[in-house]
DNA sequence: GTGTGACTAATAGTCCGTT
DNA sequence: CAACGGACTATTAGTCACA
């Protein structure tokens, strides 16, 4: 598992989590619709700068997007 | 304080705990040294693949190198 | 051993539309 | 609503000479 891997995981899960389409996170992240869908489908290696801003909407820390889930918290 | 600051904050507390130099670190992790230097310097925002590079070779997690510092755990 | 400017190559990231 | 493509621009990745 790469670290982009991780993310791309972890950015998908955080944004259902919060309920958010793609196109919405994007919207308000102020970043591109299809970028958020390359990086969850783990087409690039975003930068700190993005994982900041997306981190921001989903109102978690940004290390938490990088993290391996621990599997006790995982719901749904 | 952004993203890529405490990225480089980080890295060069991390670095320095090991005991590596800049040419040092960049030699194991196969990039430039004046790339390190400029990462240091808050110049770029890293992506996810050369953090990961970095966190490798400085043997701690990538979140490590993200968190915000505890104050308790400052050494020197 | 580190910081800096200049430079090229690669990729991050945008914007269009289609499936 | 999401995956995917192509063409495009902005920024990072990576190297070098020199202070």
């Amino acid at each position: 598992m790469t670290l982009r891997e991780t993310f791309a995981a972890n950015l998908r899960r955080y944004r259902k989590a919060v309920g958010l389409s793609q196109e919405e996170l994007a919207l308000r992240a102020q970043i591109d619709r299809t970028y958020v869908s390359s990086l969850e489908r783990c087409q690039y290696a975003a930068t700190l700068d993005v994982i900041e801003k997306l981190a921001a909407e989903l109102g978690v820390d940004p290390v938490e997007l990088l993290a391996t889930p621990d599997i006790d918290k995982l719901s749904t």
